[in-house]
DNA sequence: GGAGTCGGAGAACGGTTGTTTACTCGGTGG
DNA sequence: CCACCGAGTAAACAACCGTTCTCCGACTCC
C-alpha cells in the first residue's frame, strides 16, 4: 500500500510520521467498526480510543473531537470510492441503447444496468462499514458530518451530470434536467447500497433487493428516453 | 389543582391514566425536540426527563428505555401521517393523464405531482419535528426503531400499490411492478421530505429543491407511461 | 369511607464520560 | 552528537450517566 521504501527512502519519509499515521488509521478504524452498530452523536471518544488501543488523550494528537473524526471518515469513505462510483455511473449513463436501429436494441441499456447493479452489490460487499456509515450519517444528528457528505454527494451528482452531458441521448438537454436526474442516479444508488447492506449477506432476501433496484433504474431510464417529448 | 370528577364524568376515563398520558406525552415531546439536533442512540434518559421536567426514575412507568421510546414515537409519527400521506398518494397515482383522447392532456399529470410535492411541502412545515426524525432514524443506530420504521413504510408501500393497481393505466402490471413502483414513490417522498427540511424554511432554496422534486416526479411518471412497451 | 393501587419524587450507587495536566522517551534536524 | 520536538502515557478532575431503592400522596374501586 504505503511506499515505505526500505533501504533508499530519503527526504521525507520520517519513521515518526508513519507511526503517527499509523495510529490515526487505528483510530480511525476502530471508530469505523464501532459506528456498526451505533451513530455517530453517540460515539465516546474514550470509547474509540480504548478499541484503537491508545490512551484518551492520544486522540488530540490527531482530531478536535468525535465531530471532527466523522468528517475525516466522510472523506476517506467517499473518497476512495471515487473512483469507483465514478465507472459504475459511467457505465449506468449510458442506457440509451445507442442509435435506435432497428428493434430489439433494448438489451444494451439493460446489460449496462445490471453491470451497475452488480457494480454497487460488490461495492457493498466489499466496504460495508463504510457504506453503512455513509448512509446512516447522511441525515445523522452531526451537522458538521451531514454537510460534508451532502457536499461529497453534489460533486458526484455534478461529475455524473457532465458524463450525461457526453453521451448524444442528452442532446436538448438543459443543464438543469441533467443535474436532477444525476441527483436521482446518485440517491437511488445510495438507496440501493443501504437496502443491500440491511439485506445482509445471505442470498434470498438480497437478490431480490437487487432485483427491485434493476427495474426501479430501467424505469427511470425508460422516463429519461421519453423526457424529450 | 383539580377536583374530582365535575359532575357526570363517568365510566372509563380516569383523571388517573389522564395525568400518566400528560407526562407520558411531555416525554415523548422532550424527546422530539431533543431529536432535532441529535440522533436516538445519543439520546439520554435523563435528558429527556429533565426537558419534559419529571424524575429519571419516572421514566420507567412509560418506557424500558430511550429506544423503546423511539419506537413509540415512530408509531406517532408515521401513525399521525399515515391519512395525510395516503391522501397524497392517491392524488400522485392517477397522473396517467386518464384516456389518451388527443394530445395536451399532459397537464393534468403535472398538475398532480405539482399537488403532491406541495402537500408534502406542506407537511413538512407542519411536522418537522417528525419528518426529521423518521429521515434520520430510517437508517440510524438503533435497530429497534430502524425495523419499526421499515416495517411502516414497507405498509405504505403495499397501500400505494393496491391504489395503483386500481386505476386502469396499471392495466398488465404485475403485483411485484406495482410494488416496486410503489416503493420508488415512498422513497422518492421521505427523500423529498428531507431535503425540504433540510433546504430551511426560506424561499429562495426551497422552492429549487421543489422544482426538483417535481421533475423527478415527473421523470418517473414518465417512465412508468411507458413501462410496458 | 377505607383499603389498595400506582405514578411520581427523592436520594443514593457505581461506572463512564470529556478534558487537562505533567511527564517520558525515541526519532529528527542542525 | 546533542538539543529539541512531539506522539503517546498516566493520573486526576468534575460532571454526568442509567438504574434501583424507599417513600409519599392522590386517585380508584368496593
Amino acid at each position: 500500500m504505503s511506499h515505505t521504501a526500505e533501504t533508499t527512502q530519503v527526504r521525507a519519509p520520517g519513521v515518526r510520521q508513519a507511526q503517527k499515521l499509523r495510529t490515526r488509521r487505528a483510530l480511525l478504524d476502530a471508530a469505523l467498526a464501532l459506528l456498526e452498530e451505533q451513530s455517530l452523536s453517540s460515539l465516546g471518544l474514550r470509547e474509540v480510543t480504548r478499541a484503537a488501543g491508545v490512551t484518551p488523550a492520544a486522540f488530540y494528537r490527531h482530531f478536535r473531537d468525535t465531530a471532527d473524526l466523522g468528517v475525516a471518515l466522510v472523506d476517506e469513505a467517499l473518497g476512495s470510492l471515487h473512483t469507483t462510483i465514478r465507472t459504475a455511473l459511467a457505465a449506468t449513463v449510458r442506457d440509451g441503447t445507442g442509435p435506435e436501429d432497428g428493434g430489439g436494441g433494448e438489451d444494451g441499456g439493460d446489460e449496462r444496468i445490471d453491470a451497475a447493479v452488480e457494480l454497487i452489490d460488490a461495492l457493498v460487499r466489499e466496504y460495508p462499514a463504510h457504506v453503512r456509515f455513509i448512509a446512516r450519517e447522511q441525515h445523522g444528528g452531526v451537522t458538521a458530518v451531514r454537510a460534508a457528505i451532502s457536499g461529497q454527494l453534489a460533486l458526484f451528482g455534478a461529475e455524473v451530470a457532465d458524463t450525461l452531458a457526453a453521451v448524444p441521448e442528452a442532446a436538448g438537454w438543459s443543464r438543469a434536467d441533467l443535474l436532477m436526474l444525476a441527483g436521482l442516479y446518485v440517491d437511488h444508488m445510495v438507496m440501493t447500497a443501504s437496502a443491500l447492506l440491511a439485506a445482509g449477506p445471505e442470498g434470498g432476501t438480497r437478490a431480490e433487493v437487487a432485483r427491485v433496484a434493476r427495474r426501479r433504474m430501467r424505469l427511470i431510464s425508460l422516463g429519461r428516453r421519453h423526457w424529450l417529448d
